[in-house]
DNA sequence: TTTTGTGAATTGCTTCACAGCA
DNA sequence: TGCTGTGAAGCAATTCACAAAA
């Protein structure tokens, strides 16, 4: 087993797809599971499978597989969603107001608590009802980040106001950013930052299918 | 240069980012760039750059850098984005609506043209205004698919749905598929997959702040 | 000078293959 | 027998470093 800091960035990737299968086994109240079959849930080789989870300790039975509820809770602790956390978002456009109704972010432990945005004409209004979120105004921001310890944000605005805002959320305290506008953030190398370009995953399926055929 | 088959997966993903890079360069009436304010831009190293590039061409000029709108045109051809597509997309939920009404795709290129939803209630529904988007009822699809000419299809349904949806799209002749479901498609080999989870997103964030360091 | 394009060296990741355990 | 954990081998991607071009 290695201490976190030599796994590839693959296997952190792949982490989170098998807690999704694990999920789902262990809502079909699956028992245990060998690391062939698991690959070939999700087109993986079973070797991989082994190696990856290898890297954070020894969680396997020889001759049976792995157990999924064991699994299942090892891995969240891993990825450090075995407690619930709280995320703001900032940009409540078509994008951000359909990521602060996914249900998925509940799911999986996060709870978008706050939003907010430049336009003072969306401020005050209510963006979600299940848990009520209002639309706040971005000068509220480090205190909302201090009084609910959020360390999470996400970027819904457009490409030339992400920069402004990434800034704004690291100087409050926000130490990860989820960014779904088009460009590269430039951040502090403590902070993590996870891009999400939508257009950029249509590329990339068009050079598959054209491109590379030409 | 080498043909296409040759080049490493994260080169495709990083000519997306070359290209949005270029077009922002374009857009600001630079001229000329060199691997090195390129690499900057987009923090990656001037090598990384200059091999990614070369493994479709040369397209540099030795001490002037890169023509931008020369370069721009190269790469969005080698996308296969140089001429517009069709998309379709199914499942207008929240982030369905919202990924039909994403200005970003347009803007590279695609058009979101025909959108479905397997609840009747939901078809007739009017999803889009600008180019005007009705809901259509899912046996329609086929049809659209011959009709319109259309290769990508967008999935945005719950994931018990997906596989089910995939298995239409690709029996309708769809060759590239872009996933926001929760789950791992398997489609046959001469399929493009792409997927994206937004749980996923956040779950990786996690871990850098809570996994790394604990 | 500046900056490209590219072999060679290096680093990183995946697959192989097998000892050891249930 | 069935399956894990893991060194060793093999493959892939990145970085280095420098000749050649403007």
């Amino acid at each position: 087993m290695a201490k976190p800091g030599n796994v590839p960035i693959p296997t952190v990737r792949r982490l989170s797809l098998y807690l999704r299968q694990l999920e789902r086994l262990n809502a079909a109240e699956r028992r245990t599971i060998s690391s062939k079959a698991l690959g070939e849930a999700l087109n993986l080789s079973d070797a991989q499978v082994r190696k990856d989870l290898a890297y954070f300790g020894q969680f396997g039975y020889p001759g049976i597989g792995y157990r999924v509820p064991e699994l299942m809770q090892r891995v969240r602790r891993i990825l450090g969603t075995d407690k619930r956390s709280n995320v703001l978002l900032v940009g409540t456009g078509n994008l951000g107001r359909a990521l602060i109704a996914y249900r998925g972010f509940t799911k999986k432990g996060f709870e978008v608590v706050a939003a907010f945005d430049h336009d003072r004409a969306k401020v005050g209004t209510r963006v979600s009802a299940e848990p009520p979120v209002h639309v706040l105004p971005m000068d509220q921001l480090p205190a909302v980040v201090r009084r609910a310890s959020i360390r999470h944000g996400i970027i819904a605005v457009p490409a030339d106001a992400a920069q402004t805002v990434a800034d704004h959320m690291v100087t409050a305290g926000i130490r990860a950013i989820l960014n779904f506008a088009p460009v590269t953030l430039h951040v502090r190398h403590d902070i993590a930052i996870s891009s999400v370009d939508l257009a950029v995953h249509l590329e990339q399926l068009s050079f598959q299918v054209s491109g590379r055929s030409r």
